[in-house]
DNA sequence: CTATATTAGTTAGCATAGCTAACTATAATC
DNA sequence: GATTATAGTTAGCTATGCTAACTAATATAG
């Protein structure tokens, strides 16, 4: 049994509350179920879930250099680049050199992006909507409670 | 003129709750963002996140043939035909003909594949419980609610 | 009982998206 | 001015998605 102390200790280290370790596997089951049927309408966009992604990035939070879409976006800088190659070639996003520092590039959504974006956000809150129609009023507002909960979390995430 | 009754016509088919599209703006932005934070920690399994998840649903609902695991999925064939070969070739499933139909196939995780599969489920679970874990009981309750409220409405989704 | 049609999966070939390693170009620092 | 650090790109790998076209097996029509 000499393990069974360090595997304790490990254990006690992650160990959260049981209601915690509970509404963990729910909000997470319910989450991946509800964006993988949510998703499915983003294929009328006819722009790939990255590009889409980071494009909302630009839309919302307004014109990035390369590296700070890449990891407003969790991903590597190659990886952004390619993302964004895709962008330009779409003419969804156009690319300009800071003048202050010729190696960053300011990438900026055009009327075109935009649009697109908006149109596919459009098409994906519309599609959820409809199926939280059918829910009772205090349901829906019991949904609206938790997303207000779970932005605050996700604000001070660590 | 011609074109405005049938476009109201449509409109008026998905048009919502105004608290319904609220909230399916919100829920819609917490569930990005939760699942985004949470599936860092799949890196760790060594296993892509279609594999993981094709793997999850042979581990919950049983061994599967390849078109009813394509559909569990939303995916082609042919690409749950490359995403069993992987969990084939990591030994995470085994698959076995139909005996009464020879173009079936059994899939099923092996106990290295339900291994797998729970202990990334596991690092997901403890690492969103953690974070969870800094709510107040009331909030944590509500957030309980609402993914059984989720449930609900996934359950008869169309 | 053959001939045809349907069904289950695979193969080939394409695109997107993720990574690391190695490169170029510019800027900052010593 | 030489070196170091930073911003992006290129090359090359893997995984995941698709469609079209294929093989093999079963089901059905005649």
């Amino acid at each position: 049994m000499a393990k069974v102390k360090s595997e304790n200790v490990e254990r006690r280290s992650v160990a959260s509350r049981p209601a915690a370790v509970e509404a963990a596997d729910r909000l997470h089951s319910a989450a991946i179920h509800l964006l993988r049927r949510v998703r499915r309408q983003d294929v009328a966009s006819g722009i790939g879930p990255a590009q889409l992604s980071a494009l909302s990035v630009l839309v919302f939070a307004g014109p990035k250099a390369l590296g700070q879409l890449a990891a407003a976006e969790q991903v590597k800088p190659p990886t952004m680049s390619r993302i964004v190659a895709g962008l330009k070639r779409g003419r969804l996003v156009e690319i300009t050199r800071d003048p202050h520092d010729a190696r960053r590039m300011h990438i900026r959504s055009t009327a075109k992006g935009t649009s697109v974006l908006q149109r596919g956000r459009k098409r994906r809150i519309d599609y959820l909507a409809a199926h939280l129609d059918s829910l009772a009023r205090s349901e829906l507002a019991r949904l609206a409670t938790a997303a207000a909960i779970l932005e605050k979390l996700l604000s001070n995430w660590r």
